[in-house]
RNA sequence: GCGGCUAUAGUUCAGCGGCAGAACGCCUGACUGUGGCUCAGGAUGUCGUGGGUUCGAUCCCCACUAGCCGCCCCA
């Protein structure tokens, strides 16, 4: 029989790695709270045409990448339906602020997703079938300012709070305004054009993506290439005055609050829903997955899915690539130490310990427990890896009630009655 | 989906067409209630899976599976 193992592209988080990816997400939450955020959960798999008009038709995601299935009807009266797995949330959070008519409040809507995505590509380190994200969206019809400039700007600047106290270090914000969707569109006419007598001189990649996405070549890192990519017609310069005045203050207010930005007229994003400002922030070390996290501001989403007028700003963040870049500056989890390692001395003392552990773990210490059957040598080299302190109970120990305490670091080994023993425990190592 | 590299002990990895190896970790003892350092001893395993070549395959060949790297694309 062959044993069964965690299916290509997915993978099991265990200790002490867990403990990372739980900080980061404690950490996210508490500087969510701080800009007003609320938790919004939505679930892992909705009718697959959100999808197709949510995220586009022709994406790669959507066109290639999405887990889907017929979800069988149960009476004949009943349809099948097709579902999917989400590949990523921002339609998902969109759909339910149709569905619950949150535009009806006339108050911007400022909502927090962590959940897991899927995406049915080749795996590769940061890029599994499923994955996490951290995500943001500001969204609300236009009267509670959902397309203010202040609210781009106010996603990146927490975002750089965010990955400052995560201790990220080194990140790079890139920044861009692909306009409307009808510049874009427009853009995308203008570029492929003007490399119909270029293409020819480019690489192989290039001479492809300038017929099926030119806005691809924008990304082409063939050194040869960049010469020929700066002499293009720039995205900035086919942007109506609206979006030009938009992305200048937003880039204003990123100065004004001291976020270093750069700007790079190269950045256009796979996904078809973007408009105005789209950003990425970057690191490196990740390889050739060195996006910590994408997002930018797509106005006419929820139009497109059949809601009302509510444009909004949002943006998706891998966990798997932040845990994977904290592990890069040494910053990865080390393995808890609890504050007491309990070694009984004997099967016998066995009862008597764990009445001590109850006791102490009531008060708030964290205790592992070892077992009387251990030597007291091997219960030593065990509480030295777990524990700061141990506690031996032998039958002395248990009729004086006088307790005696080994502290690792200062190698000090004391007698402590059993009602000062919690106290005693709680102290910081020396 | 395409191309390249890889798969051997719990982990990181050597290795060779003829008995399966090292380091670290683990277990036991020196030391009957005292860890870290040291010393002595011990167990590591379907050599990814299936087929082929061969007297004989962990090694060579093929397929498959998985991981890594790159491409496409993306978080």
């Amino acid at each position: 029989m062959t044993t069964l193992k965690a299916v290509r592209g997915t993978r099991d988080l265990l200790p002490p790695e867990t403990a990372l990816w739980n900080r980061i997400e404690a950490t996210a939450r508490r500087v969510f709270a701080r800009y007003n955020f609320g938790e919004i959960r939505t679930p892992v798999f909705e009718d697959t045409s959100l999808f197709a008009r949510g995220v586009g038709e022709e994406t790669d995601i959507v066109s290639k990448e999405m887990y889907s299935w017929e979800d069988r009807a149960r009476a004949q009266s009943e349809k099948s339906q097709s579902l999917t797995l989400r590949p990523e949330n921002t339609a998902g959070v969109v759909r339910a602020y149709i569905e619950h008519k949150l535009g009806e409040t006339g108050q911007l809507q400022k909502l927090y997703y962590i959940g897991p995505q899927f995406r049915r590509e080749r795996p590769q380190k940061g890029r599994y079938r499923q994955f996490s994200q951290i995500g943001a969206e500001v969204i609300g019809p236009p009267s509670a300012g959902s397309e203010s400039p202040l609210r781009d700007a106010e996603v990146l600047e927490m975002l750089a709070t965010l990955l400052d106290e995560l201790g990220i270090t080194g990140w790079q914000l890139h920044i861009n305004s692909v306009g409307s969707s009808a510049d874009r569109a427009r853009y995308n006419d203008t570029l492929r054009a003007a490399l119909v007598p270029l293409a020819h001189k480019m690489c192989a990649d290039c001479q492809r993506r300038a017929v099926t996405n030119p806005l691809r070549v924008l990304d082409c890192k063939v050194p040869e290439d960049q010469p020929i990519i700066e002499t293009l017609p720039k995205i900035a310069d086919a942007l109506d005055e609206d979006s030009k005045s938009h992305f200048a203050a937003v880039c204003a207010a990123l100065d004004a609050a001291s976020v270093l930005y750069t700007r790079n007229p190269r950045l256009v994003r796979g996904l078809d829903y973007y408009t105005r400002t789209t950003f990425e922030f970057t690191h490196g070390g990740l390889g050739a997955q060195n996006a910590l996290l994408g997002g930018g501001r797509y106005d006419g989403l929820s139009e497109g899915i059949g809601g009302p007028k509510a444009p909004g700003i949002g943006f998706a963040m891998g966990e798997d690539r932040l845990v994977l870049t904290l592990q890069a500056l040494n910053q990865g989890a080390a393995p808890p130490q609890v504050d007491a390692y309990i070694a009984p001395l004997g099967e016998s003392l066995n009862p008597a310990a764990l009445a001590l552990a109850r006791e102490l773990r009531r008060a708030g210490l964290s205790v592992e427990l070892g077992d009387g059957s251990f030597r007291l040598k091997k219960s030593f080299d065990a509480a030295d890896k777990a524990a700061r302190r141990i506690v031996i109970l032998g039958e002395d120990e248990l009729a004086s009630g006088i307790l005696t305490v080994k502290d690792f670091s200062t190698g000090i080994q004391s007698k402590v009655p059993r009602a000062e023993l919690a106290a005693h425990l709680a102290q910081p190592a020396a």
